[in-house]
DNA sequence: ATGCCCATAGTGGCACTACCAATTTGGGAG
DNA sequence: CTCCCAAATTGGTAGTGCCACTATGGGCAT
């Protein structure tokens, strides 16, 4: 008989054994800069080999959320607020609880650059980034009986309508937060009045585009990203 | 003596791993969704334990350059525009080569973010923010005859200024890009004139954000990164 | 009492081995 | 030709041993 698992465990491998070390950490309220656990204290107290407890180390480490030190130990990282934005990806992936002020920053965030992101995209959008936000409109009509397709669509026109900017880091940068975000945008989308009226926006918003009106475009895609911003929030 | 290494490898343990086996992908010209050779043929290629490239396999799997799938083997990501940025940070700390239009296109993504941000900062900014940039222009007294505090000194400031938006999650959205430009930055001071100029510029900023000028905060901002964003080019 | 030095215990880094579990592959039975 | 199963391959997990580095603290000299 194991013992009781604090939150919800069910992932498998590495995954697991990385909520258990972030979960025991926020449970102990280290603060950063601290000392944490070796890796052979927790390698028999989650009862894991060690190579996976370095493995979880390596992750944690390469988002910048901790930092091993040879013959010293494992310290979190000073600074807390130059930690990866991955680690919101990561902690999201295997159910940790976050804040709900961070949802909050990560819709704004997301406007800010969206918003200027379109006003680019109205510049030098080509006929092939407006024939591939076409075919992600079209996309809808296909995915609209479909749940779980109608928030890969949102996701998938959000993204088309980055690349039209022709910044690829621009989509690297957003990206992270429709990950984070993932299961929220799958409740949200689930009534089939939510999935029409963003499409519409969509809909109007590539129109804006095509038409290179930056101030439509900014104005549609604020308000639309107000409400489907919501799905930031607890659904 | 050691062997001729491909590229720039002076690093040590997982890191130099991590080049080599980015270095070798690289070379052989594999294509998102490509298939890498396995775990054991990287171990027994580079003469390590294969624990440790599985630790580099992990890294860079955290960071959805690549995934792994049980059974079958190692495989590229499929849309490599889904890759974290932290891949570049990486990247440019294990001295891979970078296409020159990503430079540009980073210095595009910070002016677009920090130009909005630092609207919200005008607005925003607290009496303890307002003490906190003054603190960090200050510290320039100290660090003008060092030139490798004065690239601190210049990240600080940015920093300080994002954080006067009261937006954590801003402040790390823009940070992988100060800690990818990090070498550059410090070339791009080495000389009196340039950290001057530059020190000149942040202090009519941070008047502009006193006097909640958002205005002319955004005007200066913008032209201060057009030209200190040189530092992410060929210095 | 103070300050230095070094033995020591503890830590992360590395390498190797063995085995498990999932997947793919290909050959043989039908 | 099709289907199925056995084998090979691959990543996943576990454990061991050792090395290099660091911090600690006791003992020695001052």
């Amino acid at each position: 008989m194991e013992a009781k698992m604090p939150d919800g465990e069910f992932q498998d491998g590495v995954s697991r054994i990385l909520g258990q070390i972030v979960t025991l950490i926020r449970q102990r309220g280290y603060e950063p800069g601290d000392r944490i656990p070796s890796e052979r204290e927790f390698t028999e107290r989650l009862g894991v080999g060690r190579a996976q407890v370095r493995e979880a180390m390596t992750t944690l480490e390469s988002m910048r959320y901790l930092e091993r030190r040879r013959g010293s130990g494992v310290f979190l990282c000073k600074d807390s607020d130059a930690t990866s934005l991955e680690t919101l990806v990561l902690f999201s992936q295997i159910d940790l609880p976050m804040e709900p002020q961070v949802n909050e920053q990560c819709v704004e965030v997301r406007r800010i650059i969206e918003v200027q992101a379109i006003r680019l995209a109205c510049e030098r959008r080509s006929m092939a980034d407006l024939a591939a936000l076409d075919a992600v409109l079209a996309s809808f009509e296909d995915s609209d009986s479909f749940t779980e397709r109608a928030a890969d669509y949102d996701y998938a026109f959000h993204l088309t309508l980055l690349k039209a900017t022709g910044n690829d880091i621009l989509v690297r940068v957003v990206n992270p937060f429709y990950l984070m975000s993932e299961s929220r945008r799958h409740s949200f989308f689930a009534t089939s009045e939510r999935r029409i009226t963003s499409h519409r926006q969509h809909e109007a918003i590539v129109k804006a585009v095509r038409d290179r009106d930056a101030e439509q475009a900014e104005r549609l895609l604020a308000a639309h990203i107000g409400r489907v911003g919501d799905h930031f929030r607890t659904a």
